[in-house]
DNA sequence: TGCATACTCTATTAAACTAATAGGGTAATA
DNA sequence: TATTACCCTATTAGTTTAATAGAGTATGCA
């Protein structure tokens, strides 16, 4: 199940992708604009530039901007960032692995295969598909 | 993520599966083999059967029994019951549908077709996996 | 310089969920 | 009728999630 930090970073960010210029855009305005709770969204958007999504300037006029084009950045990323590992369970993940307390041993595992299929087809989903995709709706 | 719950009766199935014979096993039984904490897996065998897998049998020589052939067990039915919606997002849930407090309009929210994609794809292997494809390893 | 703006950071909390545990109850069988 | 083994409810510790509070800091402008 997708996490509302997920969802609503996500959000925030193709509303930043789908600024006309590249000013920086307040925390509120987002917030108000998408229904997020202000204070929960400042902290997404502080995980996002700590990495390297966004930049920010502080001050008056500030705000949160994106630092690379939309197509550049792809859902891989985002997930990884916010949401964690994109497999199913830990032992199949790539970035996040952990081996089973209860399994003895992964290839006799029944579960290991299945989980790594789905793995595999929900990557190739999202490496394919970058926040310049979700804008056009 | 897979949770405790849906690998336990993933697992305890499977074990079932593989038996040679269709007599009843004991949660005890699979509990040691599986390295399942036997209480917590006597609640998962309980909703196992409360939803058609297993029948059971008490008294002396009694246990859990398949009720169906392996390969007519789809991974969407287990997966269903055990670990609820296999969407990432109930907003495009088949079966556990319920609207986001946050978008006004689902048509117009950059995750909803990207979280239909990727719910078609893992239901895709979902459907075509069965209980006996899990036993081959 | 001084003030308003807007991001930065830490700490706390309520609620929900997960995983596990405890213990008594009941049905079936030898 | 005693034993076996499932049945059911309740409780709990631990973790995670989502949200909230509040003080701090850098920036720009008058």
């Amino acid at each position: 199940m997708l996490s509302k930090k997920t969802k609503y970073g996500i959000k925030a960010l193709t509303f930043l992708a789908k600024q006309e210029n590249k000013s920086p855009v307040q925390i509120a305005t987002i917030s108000k604009s998408e229904n997020i709770s202000l204070k929960f969204l400042e902290s997404i958007l502080l995980t996002l530039r700590k990495n390297g999504f966004l930049g920010s300037k502080k001050g008056k006029g500030g705000g949160y901007y994106l630092l690379k084009e939309p197509k550049d950045i792809k859902m891989t990323e985002i997930m990884r960032v916010l949401e964690g590992p994109i497999a199913m369970v830990p032992c199949v993940s790539l970035n996040f692995y952990e081996k089973c307390d209860d399994c003895p041993d992964e290839n006799l595992c029944a579960i290991h295969s299945l989980m790594i299929e789905v793995r595999d087809s929900t990557l190739k989903i999202f490496r394919n598909t970058t926040l310049a995709d979700l804008c056009k709706c």
